[in-house]
DNA sequence: ATATAATTGGGTAATTAGGGCG
DNA sequence: AATGTCCTAATTACCCAATTAT
């Protein structure tokens, strides 16, 4: 039984919110605003793709910060 | 085309289930709600067309839409 | 026919969505 | 503009034992 094509990895609201530190309606907010896309279970949960959720935080990992005043 | 009609794919509970990220059990009742068109086996078990599923996960894909290759 | 994994069913916690407030 | 918290309603996850699939 395997699941042939390309199976994207998801993970649940709690999972990233976990994993940026965040409150889980936080990444809500973030998906609401297109920063994150989302895929939703027919009952409208949001899933998020676990690719691209490690992609932002490992760009934010590494240089300092530069907006400073 | 053949008796079969086409070589339409068929997916397990635990499949799809993977697929969206959620409990076998929700898919069963997403099933019994008609959000999910479902075939039986003889035993009673339920099977799910691969091509819904699909649609159903892309269709469910929301903001930064990118398309995997 | 035996063994193991998966699915079914029902019931009860835990998450999530959505809006508004600080 | 960006988070966290409180609220209610809806959705989903985990518990069991019995049946089906491989």
């Amino acid at each position: 039984m395997s699941i042939h094509g390309e199976s994207e990895v998801l993970l649940t609201p709690a999972e990233v919110a976990s994993l940026f530190r965040v409150d889980p309606k936080t990444v809500t907010r973030w998906a609401k605003a297109g920063k994150l896309s989302s895929i939703r279970t027919l009952g409208g949960h949001r899933r998020y793709k676990e690719s691209e959720v490690r992609a932002l935080l490992g760009a934010a990992a590494e240089s300092p910060e530069e907006s400073d005043a």
